[in-house]
DNA sequence: TTGAAAGCGGTACCAT
DNA sequence: ATGGTACCGCTTTCAA
């Protein structure tokens, strides 16, 4: 590959010094009119470009953001990086993207490279590993060095920006919907029982049910939930389910589809799941909605003033999330 | 934020030169085993990390990869963005990532900023509108400088690693099949009549039907599909249709199911969606499966290719597609 | 108005 | 075995 042309090399070409051409093209009041003109045009017939690398070493700054995500597959965690990759588009920073695939070790390794020297902050959603084995020293060893912002998936004990979805609440209110329905008997099925914020979720569920009936949880994996959900549909006379996540979600439209439970509504059906989806199911999908997007957004905003103003202290902003009533919850018997 | 320590600050710790340091630290052997095991402890204690940008600017390499994706709506991009995130995060290479959200200026930017020392090779996906434009003098500009790799929607007279998809082919083939399974008038829809992809799509349609019946083809908005697939139904007897993309796809699931013709198989529908989408729909979609993933590692696997060996020559991959049958072909009037 | 030189944080060659 | 120094490509201060 072709290197671009260098300051060095330009200066040789015009017969002029380095920093004469430096000042030249960083238009400085030093450099008479006549050679600005020659430097600019050399630089543009010889397409100069300055060294991004020399630029941040010399500046000790790289303007990259760096955000770290547990997966793709996941519809939120997708907006919620569409929300920032819109914000921080229109300034001049860049981002980089890690993975984690929900590894521990693939996190740890992503913070601690991003952190050294590669960017100035991080926008984090901690992996389902680190959450299980609740290991953050990893966090903790780069909060000093740079600016840390974690959403949805947090860790309390680490002061720094938050942006939180109000789990609890709106598992708590969609619940107390399905009650004020007239739903007796709710079910809860979560593939995510080892998240905090599926800890939240079912927190607010059995505080809804609470005097009204024991809980009926099913967690585990989608074959899990699938064969459960099954079974106890037979033995109990559950007339809605709650689920906490896509898989759940479409396990459970699954298996009420299969036993017929869904299209006359029979049972009731509220769920996590993108819009998309949710619209295009036969019936189609009532859904909380978390505003991922606007999760990014404001968590973008939020690191770009802590990058501004250097001193500001933590804030943690929580987004709430929307019922958005479909035909799950609309069909009655 | 605090900063790293340097060797320099290390060195006046230690009392000895940075040379040493910097040495010591690289294990090699012309420092002493003791004053190695004085340094390294060291820098254990201070947490000296070295600095990126440095070794950069000095290796004159920035092992990092850059990904240009049009949108990360599209379930095709984002599967491919996830093949390639496989590959790469098991090298030492990063990857940073930039959305163009379908637009050319955003692109033009994307391209000549990450070429210019961010990244050394870039693996894009043109957007829509520099396919409308036809304005690829970005790319053009930038060969010589970086490792180029297109796929999907790639640009002909560009000489350079190509992952195409056998867009023809598959669509010819798809037709095909619904003309074996006795289907006589089929119609097509596609929001992307804008994209290489969906011309050459559309003339494998054509193709296909050539000697049986005159194209009926439907392109444009979502809206504008439904509008007019509507009125088509009704005026020629349509039995199938073919759907280019994954809004033309669920518009035509949408009015086909309202006009209660696909569940008791009065027409077939093939698209192009995502598998999780597709298997929930009722009844659930056959597709055309581009394989993204499959796309995204080959992709990955040719740059680092290209990165490894300078001199290799471009190549060009067509990964074929796959028919996934689900109801939407199966069920018989 | 121009240029020399130091420095950003490393590596590596050459002396000592 | 250790240290001095040049260099990567740029900016910026200071001197001419």
């Amino acid at each position: 590959m072709k290197k671009s042309i260098t300051l060095k090399e330009l200066s040789k070409i015009l017969k002029v010094s380095i920093s004469t051409v430096s000042k030249a093209l960083n238009d400085s009041y030093e450099i008479s009119e006549i050679t600005k003109k020659r430097v600019r045009e050399a630089a543009k017939e010889y397409n100069y470009k300055p060294n991004r690398t020399a630029m941040n070493l010399k500046s000790g700054r790289v303007n990259t953001i760096g955000v770290i995500l547990p997966s793709l597959k996941n519809f939120f965690l997708a907006r919620v990086l569409r929300g920032i990759e819109n914000v921080i588009a229109k300034t001049d920073y860049n981002i980089i993207i890690s993975i984690t695939n929900e590894s521990h070790e693939k996190e740890v390794q992503s913070v601690l490279s991003l952190a050294n020297g590669f960017v100035e902050a991080i926008i984090i959603a901690v992996s389902e590993e680190t959450q299980v084995l609740q290991d953050y020293s990893h966090l903790e060893n780069v909060k000093d060095k740079v600016h840390l912002l974690m959403f949805d998936r947090v860790v309390n004990t680490i002061p720094c920006d938050k942006v939180l979805v109000d789990d609890y609440d709106a598992v708590l209110n969609a619940v107390k919907e399905l009650q004020f329905n007239g739903r007796k008997n709710i079910a809860l099925t979560s593939t995510i029982n080892n998240l905090s914020v599926g800890k939240l979720r079912i927190k607010g569920y059995t505080d809804a049910i609470n005097e009204y009936h024991k809980p009926i949880i099913i967690e585990g994996t989608v074959e899990v939930i699938k064969k459960a959900l099954r079974e106890k549909l037979k033995e109990e006379s559950i007339d809605a389910i709650i689920a906490l996540d896509e898989e759940a979600s479409l396990a459970s439209f699954k298996v009420g589809k299969k036993e017929k439970l869904l299209d006359n509504g029979k049972i009731s059906l509220i769920g996590y799941a993108g819009k998309t989806i949710s619209e295009n199911l036969t019936p189609s999908l009532t859904t909380i909605n978390q505003h991922g997007k606007k999760i990014g957004r404001t968590a973008a905003k939020m690191i770009l003033n802590k990058l501004k103003n250097e001193n500001e202290k933590p804030e943690e902003i929580i987004i709430k999330s929307t019922l958005y009533n479909r035909e799950t919850t609309r069909i009655k018997e």
